[in-house]
DNA sequence: TCTCATTTGAACTCATGGGTTCAACATAAT
DNA sequence: ATTATGTTGAACCCATGAGTTCAAATGAGA
């Protein structure tokens, strides 16, 4: 509900998170118009004062949704810029992160809306990836192949290695979590992480 | 259309195979039951003398698209059992077919109707899930074990092991597929299935 | 040929929800 | 104080679609 605040703060920003909080629990078609605005504190002739459609409405809190959210995740690969003299211990902690921000609620839901409204907005595709899964697994790519240029990992195409790392990572993680409906205890995503990271060096450490 | 044979043939059949369609065309809120009767080439008070409701009719569509689907799967792992005397190219081929497999158009849409409607139809995972991903793991696993038990594999957890080389294939997919809306050519399939089986014998090959 | 179960098309009811209108109101700047 | 801009709630229009009803038509089996 949210208190009836009038006058203008930042409705533009509340309607866009109610909106994705809304269409992340409905979906695009169930969620209302008139429960997105109830959720941002905000009328509905207000939703349509900034947004023209429930279509516009939804791309632009999808763009902010992922925004927020993979801004992160380039984020996390960090450490690997200094890698000190463990790299096994580095990639285990890169990897639990990730694997932290990938199982978190909006990230998971973000997921789903993705697939299920793929068909009726193929432009959001462009619109998420551009920012998203494309760029982290470029940014590890890049990390990688400085690590091979050090000489320790195996030295071949750093943009194969990035997807498989991904792979190993967070494929496992859809079972695990029940398409992103189940949340995980932090041991186990420690277990997972050490799992992944283990089988990936012995393929590809020098 | 469909000609619009009166009488009874095998419509309850029929109604879930359009219906099927037309949901993974249009998603469990925007399909209309008028269409999906059009589809079947039948009548609409006819969809509900088979179907109580437009949820069962989800629900029974879902299970019989997905039965039918899955069987593929395992037995694609057929080589696995006589895998001759060249394992990398048994397991190459095996890669290959579930790549094709799991890239079909009615296998990507039964996953995005899975992924956009688990929040309202939970129940849904538990009847995909035990005859889906999980069985394929399970029989991987098994023949991945034998393997082991001959010694052509590390002997570790072979649960791991399926988990990881399902991962390490079809991980890649999600982005190279947009999300199953674009199809591979088969020779990046081949690709694809030989830079994952390349990875996999590397960590995993005795 | 007669009967029973099923199918069919068309029309109907009813609820939901997108999008708009409007008069009253609040806020900020001048 | 006044004006311009934005917000509010409520009511409204209208399209869509789930689910039902019914009389007419059909097919299978006895």
């Amino acid at each position: 509900m949210a208190t009836t605040t009038r006058g203008r703060i930042d409705k533009r920003q509340a309607i866009l998170e109610g909106a994705f909080t809304v269409f992340a629990r409905e979906g695009y078609a169930q969620a209302c118009v008139q429960e997105i605005a109830r959720e941002a504190g905000v009328a509905k002739p207000t939703v349509y004062n900034h947004m023209t459609d429930k279509a516009t409405l939804f791309r632009n809190a999808m763009e902010a949704a992922a925004r927020a959210i993979l801004d992160q995740r380039i984020a996390a690969l960090e450490p690997l810029a200094t890698p000190g003299d463990d790299l096994h211990a580095t990639l285990e902690e890169v990897a639990h992160t990730l694997l932290r921000l990938h199982t978190d609620g909006r990230s998971c839901a973000l997921r789903r809306l993705l697939y299920s409204e793929i068909t009726h907005f193929p432009d959001i595709l462009d619109i998420v990836k551009e920012s998203g899964p494309d760029r982290l697994t470029r940014a590890l790519a890049d990390r990688l192949a400085r690590l091979a240029l050090a000489g320790r990992l195996r030295a071949t195409d750093p943009d194969l290695t990035a997807e498989q790392f991904l792979a190993l990572l967070l494929g496992p993680l859809e079972a695990r979590t029940q398409l992103g409906t189940r949340s995980l205890e932090d041991a186990e995503l420690r277990t997972m992480a050490r799992d992944a990271v283990e089988t990936f060096v012995r393929a590809w450490a020098a």
